[in-house]
DNA sequence: GAGTGAATGCAAAAGCTTCTCATCTATTGG
DNA sequence: CCAATAGATGAGAAGCTTTTGCATTCACTC
């Protein structure tokens, strides 16, 4: 399970990391600071330092396990890869994050990166806006 | 000129925003941290606090005459406001910006978010990649 | 030109993240 | 199964960017 991937990323298995990843692949929230893993570790009875989970999650991204993300709140937020690129919109009232693929973006991203002479390592499209989800907490919570 | 963008913006006309608007519209960086801009007016001889750059940086946010984007790199940059929205790419190798709009990415943005029931407030998209022009001082450095 | 509310500078503090280092543990070979 | 060792962990210190508190200074109004 979780053991292999991590021995494939040439990482020891260890407590820590076993835990986080499972974590991570049963969050119901998918977009995750290390604070939130951090908290929920506590949450679970784990005694895994903060700086552990930081470490960790490093690991993780450079091995391509999970993914980083930097969205406007000064803080990252980390979350499995599940191998298929997608950019992300976030309810700007309750924080919910979507996620979603657009080929007609993505198409347009590298004709518009040939024609400035760059050649595309990655990419981050984040959209921000007011959830209308009749159905959202947010909107129930009326905030 | 500067002055009466600051007063239209409800701000008192002080040594401290006019410097900063000037530096912001002369320098040949578009794209400045705020540390960027407090070295600038060290090096123009200007006695201005970091603490009143982040001031200054942040009320003009909200009057609308700059804009702040959040980078890869952890810390925030800003730009002036030139009125018409644009997107970003950045050399990952020598940190050059360039800007670009792209009305076809516009448009698909708009149609996932109303799809996703969302009501767009504002959108980031920034390109990573490496410049491949023979000219760029990067490659020049070979770095 | 005086009065007042706002702006500034400095230092301290606050977030998030990384580093240091002593201790502990997973893995390997015997 | 055990010992040796390279690597991992935890706790706290430290680092960076950004914000805040407060006494002082300044811009605008009358």
């Amino acid at each position: 399970m979780e053991d292999q991937e991590i021995r494939k990323a040439g990482l020891k298995v260890t407590v820590p990391r076993v835990k986080i990843l499972e974590l991570l692949e049963t969050s119901p929230e998918r977009h995750v600071s290390a604070e939130d893993v951090y908290k929920m570790l506590l949450a679970a009875g784990e005694e895994i330092g903060l700086a552990t989970v930081y470490r960790v999650l490093t690991q993780f991204e450079a091995a391509g396990l999970v993914e980083k993300h930097h969205f406007e709140d000064g803080y990252s937020v980390f979350e499995l890869n599940k191998g298929k690129h997608h950019d992300h919109i976030i309810c700007v009232t309750c924080g919910r994050v979507e996620e979603f693929v657009d080929e007609t973006i993505e198409k347009r991203q590298r004709i518009i990166a040939e024609e400035l002479g760059f050649q595309i390592s990655e990419h981050e499209l984040v959209i921000y806006g007011k959830c209308l989800d009749k159905n959202c907490d947010c909107k129930k919570r009326g905030d």
